[in-house]
DNA sequence: CTGTTAGCGCGTTCAC
DNA sequence: GTGAACGCGCTAACAG
């Protein structure tokens, strides 16, 4: 049967404890010692057991999450995704607290994450907003010793230990690449709906879709991004606007929030020719509307898979484990109506 | 702290082994008892921990994977997940054996079916094919008590517990609907290579491909079927023809495998318009057509999600307990140069 | 520096 | 019917 630490400890002529520092990495064995337990290992092919290991240890994770209170659908099922997780803390070890702060609000982000440095955390997930009092802020926390995760949304030139979310360019270039496709041959002109410019997600879509459509020899003018604040109200207005204004109108490209506004203003006028739509995350609303034919593709960021990848690094990091940054990678779903989960 | 079964005990005031019984269901317990011991758990909103139990019980799950022994990527990307798997075995309680049997050989995977039953394992996870000895033979293992999941390609009038694969109905319209999106408009015509339509998986793409294609109002016919056998040479030859022999040709979907051969006869010929191509499998082959302009979609199915499945599936049956199934659903992967991972 | 020992939460003989 | 006691593989005090 597979070998435990017993059988290390006979064939390496060493007591368990002995094992276990050698295993753990502790102080307080000499070097030929150490290497006859760890030639004992190589030998016996022995590979720890977790789970066991867990139990005796009976450790538990505290982890922080921090995220926005925002209204979207989005942001409310990274919550739900989080509760989820929350629930199976004791499963997992793990006992997660989360705070929310109102969305965009630089000045409570930073309150938060001071707040954070003086509790026992055994990591921090947030959803950090793209400015330098958070940066500063997060590296305080960073500075504690505390690993931290950027979810959703990232700061690069934080000391974060890792990010949790798509490549928001990739994404763009993707939503472009489909749009060129649709468009090939056409001469007209693409709406874009972003949610803000000074949110860097957002810049990054714009850039990637611009690039991407540029390689189509194509007859397609952009028109000038128009900011929806995430707020579905806003959006309405500004589509309606937009259909109005613009009969050569091909395509939308929503890259934010608020799709609902989108939604509404789509259904709310007939055209003759079709309008190809592209938008972001999966929700009832962007589903019922993929269905409805309103809008072609969605692009998604699975909101679970964030979740729970930014607790398994937090906790590899916590045990000074390395993460196989690769296998951490979010996908950039592509949802049509035709294969939605 | 979280309650443990001692907890139950003396909240009840029964002993461990009482608890244990009404825990699993085991005889040996009068009503009443039973009763107090319920209510307690209840009371104390108690979980069991998976863990520990596992810990205790040593239990090992003896698994047997059947799938063929193809000489396409995507198979063996298959067996190269199912060999991950094994390794992983002793951490995840798994003793995995596999099993090849010649591709397409109803004999072979008959008889081979026919020793899994002699031997004690826990769950079969079977590459089926739609014929009427193996669904007997399927059902003389399910009639053995082995649960059984068919994987990748499936066999739903059989007597098979769960399928660990895609819709492939859904793939072909997925396709379609794409394929809708960028030809709508045009007139021209579009190639289809399937391996067989022997093949119920193709049969389904092919179906679903056409339905999608129908809602669009485009002056589009699809040429009849070709039939590729999986084989790259043989793909490569009637691509080749087709592209000659076909002026109007605007698309090309291909829904089986054997996409070398596609790929090499694109690659050959230069014409002027460009051609929509999609085809199924990410590989390393349709993986570098994507990113050289040769291929623009590819659909995927991500064999590791389907044999992880497959084995938690088997577990859970293995000890009476549901699965989720919506969580086990296979998604459709869709991948354009941009969001390759 | 190294070894002994007592659990972690649960399952499973055995006696009673 | 019910309970006490031991062990799963590993960690963490404590001794030595």
């Amino acid at each position: 049967m597979k070998p435990t630490v017993h059988d290390i400890a006979s064939e390496a002529g060493v007591s368990l404890a002995t094992v276990d520092r050698v295993l753990n990495g502790r102080p307080g064995v000499r070097a030929p010692t150490r290497e006859r337990v760890l030639k004992a290992i190589e030998k016996l092919g022995f590979v720890r057991d977790v789970a066991a290991a867990n139990l005796a240890k009976g450790r538990v994770y505290p982890l922080t999450f921090i995220v926005p209170s925002n209204d979207n659908s989005f942001m409310a099922a990274l919550r739900a995704e989080i509760a989820a997780q929350q629930a199976r803390g004791p499963l997992e070890r793990t006992a997660i607290s989360v705070t929310t702060v109102p969305a965009f609000d630089v000045e409570a982000l930073v309150a938060a994450l001071d707040r954070v440095r003086l509790e026992k955390t055994a990591g921090l997930a947030v959803v950090a907003i793209d400015a330098a009092p958070v940066r500063d802020a997060l590296a305080r926390v960073v500075a504690e010793g505390i690993p931290v995760v950027t979810l959703v949304s990232d700061l690069p030139e934080s000391e974060r230990h890792h990010f949790a979310g798509i490549d928001n360019e990739a994404a763009g270039r993707t939503a472009g690449s489909l749009m060129g496709r649709f468009l090939d041959g056409r001469r007209g002109r693409i709406g874009l709906v972003v949610g803000s410019l000074e949110v860097r997600d957002h810049r990054q879509r714009l850039e990637g879709f611009r690039a991407a459509l540029q390689e189509f020899e194509t007859d397609l003018t952009l028109l000038s991004p128009v900011e929806g604040r995430d707020e579905p109200e806003r959006v309405h207005a500004l589509v309606t606007q937009m259909l109005r204004d613009e009969p050569a109108l091909l395509g939308i490209y929503s890259l934010g929030a608020g799709n609902r506004g989108l939604i509404r203003a789509l259904s709310e006028q007939a055209r003759k020719q079709p309008l190809r739509v592209i938008a972001h995350e999966l929700t009832t609303h962007t589903r019922a509307a993929l269905e409805a034919g309103l809008i072609d593709i969605v692009l998604n960021q699975d909101a679970g898979h964030e979740v729970r990848s930014a607790i398994r690094v937090l906790k590899a990091q916590a045990d000074g484990q390395a993460v196989i940054a690769a296998q951490e990678r979010i996908r950039i779903d592509i949802f049509l109506k035709d294969n939605l989960p």
